[in-house]
DNA sequence: TGACATTAGATTCTTATGAATCTAATGTCA
DNA sequence: TGACATTAGATTCATAAGAATCTAATGTCA
């Protein structure tokens, strides 16, 4: 094992401890994701679509933290698997507005019901985590907030 | 936007926000990984070579938060590049000895500064996060702990 | 209305990813 | 010692990922 000390430059950077904790505590899962036969990114839009209604793309690759052409790929693997439909716009037909079929509702559900049952178990020696959550929450908010403004004011100023 | 009520399974599943405050926060860093040609395994990689001596490929692949063979392919390319070197274990042959170039320590180097500079930039607004960060690591300590407790039993059971 | 900008999403295409497997070296225990 | 298990790491190969680009629809403002 490297058992880097505690003053190196990942020990305190961010985005490596939240990817650490996120890999350690989804490996489980992402074999029973393997098991089904769902990528990764197929889980996100499934996840997303199973507590939503329909949605457009761009909302969808969002909430399912994936680029959009990685969801728009997916979205055809799922289409063909009958797990999601894709229908037009009433109003805008640029959009393809998407939803989730009976199937891939159950499906959904399984691997939901997977998630909690594995959480619930690698969480239970972990003490109380609702703080954690909503300081995750409160960072999460306030960053993309910021990103958000940023983004505006690049638009003007470049 | 999708902005799910808080009452979702989502909302309250620990690697989903971890996994979106790493994406958040991450975000303008890739847009420099990009810049310089450096995948992000291959950042990993050099991170963590960065502030190690010589590693074995698997302890490597460990702390670089990536599957081995994903290690190996980075080590190739990043080889190509003059930036690590690989050579042979003096005790066990079977080992590369991975260790960083000097090329490879300024490159090192200077998308590390990339990244702190951008990290602060981002928290400037996000208060206080050192109990975040310490929060994070004993989560994660639990969690590996725990994992490997229960990969030696499962290997002891059967 | 017409020119130009923006937006939604699909498509293209190169590359990374990682599960499965393989080889070779080392341990272990009779 | 020899058989078998384990470990380190490389390799193979099918697939996902995602940057860049494109098309088509909608906004906007003269």
């Amino acid at each position: 094992m490297v058992t880097s000390g505690t003053s190196g430059f990942l020990d305190g950077y961010l985005p490596y401890l939240l990817r650490r904790a996120d890999q350690t505590l989804s490996a489980p899962f992402y074999a029973v994701l393997n098991r089904y036969g769902v990528a990764r990114s197929e889980w996100r839009v499934l996840a997303v679509l199973a507590e939503s209604g329909e949605v457009g793309v761009v909302d969808l690759a969002n909430a399912a933290l994936s680029p959009q052409p990685t969801v728009t790929h997916a979205l055809r693997r799922l289409e063909d698997r009958g797990l999601v439909v894709r229908k037009h716009g009433p109003d805008d037909r640029r959009q393809r507005l998407v939803s989730i079929t009976p199937n891939g509702t159950q499906l959904a559900a399984t691997l939901t019901a997977e998630a909690k049952a594995l959480e619930a178990e690698q969480l239970a020696d972990a003490g109380e985590l609702t703080d954690l959550i909503n300081r995750l929450r409160d960072l999460t908010s306030t960053l993309e907030a910021t990103a958000q403004l940023r983004a505006a004011t690049a638009d003007r100023t470049g």
